[in-house]
DNA sequence: CGATATGTTGACAGTAATCAAATGAGGTGG
DNA sequence: CCACCTCATTTGATTACTGTCAACATATCG
């Protein structure tokens, strides 16, 4: 069968786009995406490298991120960079800035990216009117919030090991979602990237690498990944020997044990 | 002076509330507030140990912290628990549960401790027709992804005197922001409570206290802290041998440059 | 093709985790 | 009020993961 591109393909708007029920589309009347998109400016692909919004610039937009990737960096009182996330697409970022209007974060296209922006006056203005936009707002901010802390876990208790595995698996989960391979992908970051966001050295990154290798959960080949060992690699990023995710005990305390770091 | 008091200040409003500046108040024309006031529900102080939520109970509300202090924890996949934060006045928790409708955290007093409980469809049905209101939420909400980045910074690439030492700092601010000395306060949290929130063992948290005093930094006896050496904290937290705070630099790529964990 | 940046490997060092045990604090019952 | 129990905290000895330093290999880019 064939398939014909209509004017809507080509304008890539809110109503055909894969992702609106990640966006700030969800739960909207058709008539609100339609003043949705009314504000929302596609920009062309970027290339690698570009910034969408530098720390310390003056905040006007959110951005959606609909294709590529991109990472977001703080500058430390010290100096240092610290890589505060990888985005995929479905993410919205730019969302830390609105309190102080002043970008706390850099942005940066990891390959080549396409996003939407949306002028956070314009979106304040049309959630006036639209109850549905402003509850979606809320709702992606409070996403923000879970993934955020999610994240906080892997990187203070755990291993090398693990904080790779996991993070190898997120991304596997995303292609996945794509319609891509789960266990053939390429990671758009460089080592150093992903060691700094990891809270690692980039040498211990590699020997990370290698060790997963040698356990026959993997095979690297620069940024190619093939994950060979899904179950082993699941097995590792709840920790070694740990019981399966406990549901919720909503009437008993709960008291921390630690199943430790190195064990 | 004599200050009488009045049945306003015995109602503890959000409009006599010091704290309003923080909460959603803030920006609120009066008539506004008054409509606010009319969906919190202040609870009396509730002891030690009570617990607001618990992970996997449906969200109803979000809370505002008035008075003392609360823990927030997460259930990780391996039954271990992992404290997400501690919430001091002013602070509005809750936020996270937004999205699924469901706590993820589990929020416990450390102490006596008082707060304000707002039914959050309360708060969105209001907010549908209080613009100000509504983006008052959402400042707040970027507040908490912007202060959840910086602690992330904190938890991956310091050591274990700087973390402690950055935890005091910002206690010691937060009392003197109450009118409380500056430099001596008891920590509402335990030692191990403490040592899992910044992602260290008890053992280490014990030695590292030890650490400090020994460089005559803090005296220390049980919960009772005392600084002594602020701009030796102070120093110590930006990491030692740390150019001050860079201010932005829009126009020029920032390269990661670590300057060491160890050193 | 050369220059520079990125990634890998090895040797070593150091911080923090682990294991074990003692001490101290808080709470309960006699 | 004190003995006793339990739990939190501390201290010591040891282990080991990850950081640091240095050198080499590989990629990337003009």
């Amino acid at each position: 069968m064939i398939r014909i591109a209509t004017l809507s393909d080509a304008k890539n708007n809110c109503r055909n786009c894969r992702l609106s029920s990640l966006c700030l589309p969800e739960n909207l009347a058709q008539s609100d995406v339609n003043k949705l998109e009314g504000i929302v400016q596609r920009r062309k692909p970027v290339a690698r490298g570009t910034y969408l919004f530098r720390v310390g610039q003056r905040f006007n937009s959110i951005f959606a991120v609909r294709t590529g990737s991109v990472k977001t960096t703080n500058l430390l009182a010290n100096g240092d960079e610290h890589i505060s996330g990888f985005h995929l697409p479905g993410e919205v970022i730019g969302l830390d800035a609105i309190l102080t209007r002043s970008h706390p974060s850099t942005a940066v296209a990891l390959e080549s990216t396409s996003v939407c922006e949306i002028p956070f006056n314009d979106l304040e203005t049309l959630g006036d009117q639209t109850p549905a936009l402003q509850h979606q707002l809320v709702r992606i901010m409070s996403r923000g919030l879970l993934s955020e802390q999610s994240t906080a876990h892997l990187l203070t208790r755990r291993s090398a090991e693990q904080r790779l595995t996991v993070m190898l698996l997120k991304f596997s989960e995303h292609f996945a979602n794509r319609g891509l391979s789960a266990s053939r992908f390429r990671l758009p970051m460089s080592r150093l990237d992903l060691a700094n966001y990891l809270g690692l050295v980039p040498e211990t990154m590699s020997r990370t690498f290698r060790r997963l290798e040698a356990q026959g959960l993997v095979s690297i080949t620069g940024k190619e990944i093939e994950i060979i060992d899904f179950y082993g690699m699941k097995e590792l990023s709840f920790g070694a020997g740990a019981d399966t995710a406990n549901a919720a005990t909503p009437d008993r305390t709960i008291h921390f044990k630690s199943s430790g770091m190195y064990r």
